[in-house]
Order: C-alpha cells, then sequence, then structure tokens
DNA sequence: CAGTTAAGATTACAAGTGTAATCTTAACTC
DNA sequence: GAGTTAAGATTACACTTGTAATCTTAACTG
C-alpha cells in the first residue's frame, strides 16, 4: 500500500472524527481547530494555525481515495467519504515503523528518551502502570 | 531547520556509529550489514538488504551538509565527515512529533498500541517499570 | 611531467508532495 | 429552459526525495 503523506494524513484525521462526511464537513472540521478564538472585537481570531483552502483538500482527498486509504459515495450532487483504514492500525504501523528505525525497534528507549528530557508527568506516569498492570494480568 | 529525509537519516545513522567518517566508511559501514553472509561457496551472499550505491551516499553526504546536519573538514584528498546533530535530541523530536500527531501528544496512548497489539515482551515491561521507578526517584 | 584515478561537485530525472487554479458538467434558480 | 453555481476532475508547478550518471580537478603513478 501506498504511503500517506502527512498532509493528507491530517485530512484522514478530521474524516476519522467522523465520518461518512462530505468535503465540506471536512474542510470545516480542518479548519475549526484553527479559528477557535473570539476576540473582545469579536472578530474571529486565526490563531496560528494554518487555513486549508477547499481547492487544497479536495486534491488530498483525490489522492487518499487513489491511495485506497478512503472510500465515497455519491449523493445527490457530491460525495460522502469514508476512511478504508483504521486509525488504529495506522497509527501503530507508523509508531512500529518509527521505533524500528531509531530505537531497533524496542519501545523502552524511546520512552526513555521522553523520561530523560521530563516530558512525563505523573498522569503519564500512572497511565503506563495501569498499561504494565494490564499487560501483567493478560500475559503473565 | 530543514528536515532530513529516510535516507538522509540512514546515512546519518551510519555517521553517529563511528565518526569522524570519510564518504568510504561510511558507504562500507551502510552495506556491511547488507552482506554479512557468507554461503558454502564462500561468495557473498546479499542477504535482503538493498546495497547503497556510492554515488548516491554522496549526494545524501552532500545534502546533509546543505542542511547542515553534519560538516566535513578537508583531509589530504578527502573529507571526513560528522555529525552536527546529536542523534538523541533528534529521535526525541521525531517521536515527540510523531506523538504530538497521532496521540494528542501522549505517551501512554500510544504504548497502548503497542500492548493491545502484544508487540511487549517481559522485558519490554521490567525496561518500562524500571524507567518508571527511577522517574519517580527524580521527580517524587 | 603526462596520464590515470578517484573525491567531491554538478547535473539528471522521475515520483511524490504541498498548494492551488482552471475545466467540466450536473444541479439549482429565475 | 438559460444562466449561474458549485462539486468533483484535471492540470499546474515548484520543491523534495531516491537514485544515480557525468563533470572537474587535485593527487598518485610510472
Amino acid at each position: 500500500m501506498t504511503e500517506i503523506s502527512n498532509a493528507e494524513f491530517e485530512v484522514l484525521e478530521a474524516l476519522w472524527q467522523n465520518y461518512p462526511a462530505s468535503a465540506n464537513d471536512i474542510i470545516a472540521k480542518l479548519n475549526e481547530s484553527a479559528s477557535t478564538h473570539v476576540n473582545t472585537n469579536s472578530t474571529v481570531d486565526k490563531n496560528q494555525e494554518k487555513l486549508w483552502h477547499d481547492k487544497t483538500v479536495k486534491t488530498l482527498l483525490n489522492r487518499l481515495v487513489k491511495k485506497q486509504a478512503i472510500s465515497f459515495e455519491k449523493q445527490q450532487r457530491h460525495y460522502l467519504y469514508s476512511p478504508l483504514l483504521e486509525r488504529e492500525a495506522y497509527t501503530l504501523k507508523e509508531s512500529t515503523s518509527l521505533i524500528e528505525r531509531m530505537f531497533s525497534g524496542k519501545l523502552a528507549p524511546m520512552v526513555a528518551g521522553f523520561a530523560k528530557k521530563n516530558d512525563l508527568n505523573k498522569d503519564d506516569i500512572n497511565a503506563l502502570k495501569s498499561l504494565i498492570s494490564d499487560w501483567e494480568k493478560n500475559n503473565d
């Protein structure tokens, strides 16, 4: 299967959050997180996030269809898109690939990198502990 | 700073393992893991790994220099290259970026993906436990 | 010194990417 | 029904990337 590019992934992400969706739904979803702040003049503050141009998103949808990452069905005058790829499968594949390339396939050194840089907080630690005990429940 | 591509990363990787190094050193290092098996005819068995073409590696070294990821110093007729980027800094940046993009910046869900798919073994779990207790020693 | 090497520099070139603009055409509007 | 929209299709275009081949030139060789 062909690779999903970064921009394509962001579009897919919007779709995973809500599907089936029309191109306009997706464009709206992509841009909504980009314009959440309203300032005192009641004018929309675009934050720093880039706005997605409608044509750009359409191109990316097209490419995703060609890559068989999403499907669509005709609805009246427009299409309704749905993911063909599961988010979890995709993120697992990407994580695995990164850990493979940079950490000889071992998870711990990657986590160690975070820990070292103090990018972990109490919540993260608790989440990890909980994962560990789940794992032990099922695998010991 | 510009992005390091996949192929560039592999070259950098070889350099991190041993530097300063000449282009030929690097090419050799890249290809050595690709031809480790010697069969009964004493002919080299190239395994499945791709062989790096000398011109290709030179191109990548050039690009890495332009991207200021590595430096070089003239030595007689050839150059000796060295990384400018620290491996740990780079892998941390990449990990962070992936976790940011795919897991809202949180590590645990990423680990959870692995756990779910049973990509963890006892050693991984022990390594994680040990990281956790280190973290607690320093942060509690 | 003249010829040959071989290192790095330059050039090549197709595929993929980010980012759109233009084209086609079915559907809505008056 | 004729004109206007607007959705998707097609085309564009510069930059990056993987993968080398060719060019230039300093250094080695006889």
